[in-house]
Formats: structure tokens, C-alpha cells, sequence
DNA sequence: CGCATATTGTTAATCAGGTAAACAGTTTTG
DNA sequence: CAAAACTGTTTACCTGATTAACAATATGCG
């Protein structure tokens, strides 16, 4: 097995078999993943939500008055991490955090009127780009692509 | 529709629609890519190589004297990025950077005696890593996600 | 009650991974 | 031969994330 020889050229390389990697679920799960990535912020553009903040906003969005401390749960991320982007949304002047009248240490997150209607426009923009990038596949692809997905989620112990 | 309270305890909050997160694709890869991902670092443990470290040593192992730009882009990083990456795996004495003598410019990079053995080591940790974490699924199911996953990598048009 | 323990939001330091721009040295091309 | 292109590299920077500490507040328990 002759070692192959040096590619000068970047297009003339294109081997028939890469590495291992090609059999490696991680690593096709990261490229797919940074493919995604990149369409989503090509499609929200330069003054656009990044991929997190929107996450964050939808939570908000669907559970009003949640906490800090339960967002970054569910978002799967330290509660240290979630203040820069809460402060993003506030700034917009997509959410409030309002001191609730129980508790003196938390303070409730609530979508303002903008806020919930700047969401459902990324929400259709967001939906937009996920259903032009992933046209290729069928209906019954993107079913089982999200079953499988959620089962490799659970795999965490931490998630949800 | 009222306002669902604030949950005080993290345990008391397992709500049956978490948002419209649940149904895109782009945020349920990230969630399972992030388990993924902490799973291979776990399976290797503390001085193991980092995803992006073996991916390099893949694909030197496999493309004996590949050039750096070359490898960046099979990689999909920029040349600057994999500078440190080369400098990791030459400094673990798992590959050699030799100058070849047609061109002046590239360093041809070669896995060694070392780097041969501990990617075939690694290569079989991360195998069972998979396997073990992905137990759940069937032969169908892994089949079925790695073709989805080339699909939407291939959206890409930078991407190989 | 009072004290230990826990929780909330926050800051600061740090890290990993990655990009963009510039650069010297070296081909390649018109 | 001059202009353009390519290679590896450094530098500065960015995003996303973590850990450790902290003050303020709440809860549990003897």
C-alpha cells in the first residue's frame, strides 16, 4: 500500500474514502450541525437573534414568569451563562425581569409585546430556513431524524 | 390561555410542550450533538485528544503526507485554526511535520510509529464510545441518521 | 426562635474552538 | 521578470461556555 503522494492542488484531492470519520456519527453530527448553524444566521442576518438567544426567547415566550435559574435548566446551560443573554433581550426590549412579589431573589421573565411579536417573525423566518436547507428530505426523514435526535438526547442523564 | 406561575422548584416544572424548540431540527442536533460530544471526552478522559485533535489525527492517518491547508480544508477550519491542533499532536510525538523537497512552502505531515498506535487505540475507544451511547438505536436507525446527516452536510457548499 | 443550608442572580476569570487579517517565504503565471 | 497566488504562521479577536466566588434572600430543622 504506496503512501499517496502530495496534492499540490487543493482540487485535485477528492479520495475516495476520507478517514474514519465518515463512519463516525459524532463527527457527521457536528458538520450537519455547523451547516444548520451557519444557514440559520445567514437567514436571520446581520441585526438577527444568534441561535441561543432565540432559544431563549421561544422558552420565555411559552413559559411566562419562568425563572432564571429554570430557563438555564431547560436550555441545558449554567445560570452564570444565561445573564448576557437575558440582558441581550432586555436591551431589545423583548423581555422584562420583574420582581415577583413571593420570592425577593428571582425575578420573573416576561416576553414584552415586541418581544412576542419579534419572536413569531424569527419563529416563520427560522421555520423558513429549516424547511429550504432540509428540502431534500422527505417528511418521514425529518420524522425519524427528530426521534432519533431526542432519543441521543436522553442519552444525557442532565438533559431536561 | 393564564400565565402559567412561577415554578420555585426545579423539580416541579416538567411541562408537557417546553416550546417550539421541540420541533426544530437545527436545536434538537445541537442538544444531541452537546451529548455527543460530552460522552467521547468522558470515554477518553483526561489526557485524551479532543474531537477536533483526533479528527486531525484521522485523516493524517489515513492521507499519509497531506499538506496543512489541505487537511484545514477536509477539516473545514481555516489554516490558522489547525496550527495549534498540528502543534498538539507533533508535541505528543504522534506525528512529524518534514519538509518535502518539490515545494518549499508545505510541510508534509506523517503519523508516527506512536501516533499510528495510539489512533488505533483511540479509534477503538471512540467506536465503543458510540456504540455504547447509541445502544438505543438500531442498525436500521444508524444507518438511516448517517445518511440524513451527509445529506444536510452536503447543504454546505464548502463542505468537502 | 436562631442558625445552618440552599437558592437566585450576578461578576470575574478562564477556557475551547474558531475566524480574519497580516506577514515572510516561496511558487506559479501572464 | 513582475504580478498573482499559495503555505504556514502569528496576532488579535469573537462566541459560547464553565467554574468559583459573592451578596441577598429563603428554607429547614433542632
Amino acid at each position: 500500500m504506496a503512501p499517496r503522494a502530495l496534492a499540490k492542488q487543493t482540487n485535485a484531492e477528492m479520495p475516495d474514502v476520507v478517514s474514519d470519520l465518515e463512519i463516525l456519527i459524532g463527527y457527521n453530527m457536528k458538520r450537519a450541525y455547523v451547516a444548520i448553524q451557519k444557514d440559520f444566521r445567514a437567514a436571520l442576518g446581520e441585526g438577527g437573534l444568534s441561535p441561543r438567544t432565540f432559544s431563549a426567547l421561544s422558552l420565555v415566550v411559552a413559559h411566562p414568569n419562568i425563572s432564571q435559574s429554570s430557563l438555564a435548566r431547560l436550555l441545558g446551560i449554567e445560570r452564570s451563562g444565561l445573564v448576557a443573554i437575558i440582558d441581550e433581550l432586555e436591551r431589545r426590549n423583548y423581555l422584562t425581569r420583574s420582581h415577583v412579589p413571593g420570592d425577593r431573589r428571582v425575578q420573573a421573565l416576561v416576553a414584552t409585546h415586541e418581544g412576542n411579536a419579534a419572536y413569531q417573525a424569527t419563529l416563520a423566518t427560522v421555520q423558513a430556513h429549516e424547511e429550504r436547507l432540509l428540502a431534500t428530505l422527505s417528511a418521514t426523514e425529518k420524522h425519524t431524524l427528530m426521534q432519533i435526535l431526542i432519543k441521543i438526547r436522553l442519552t444525557d442523564k442532565e438533559d431536561i
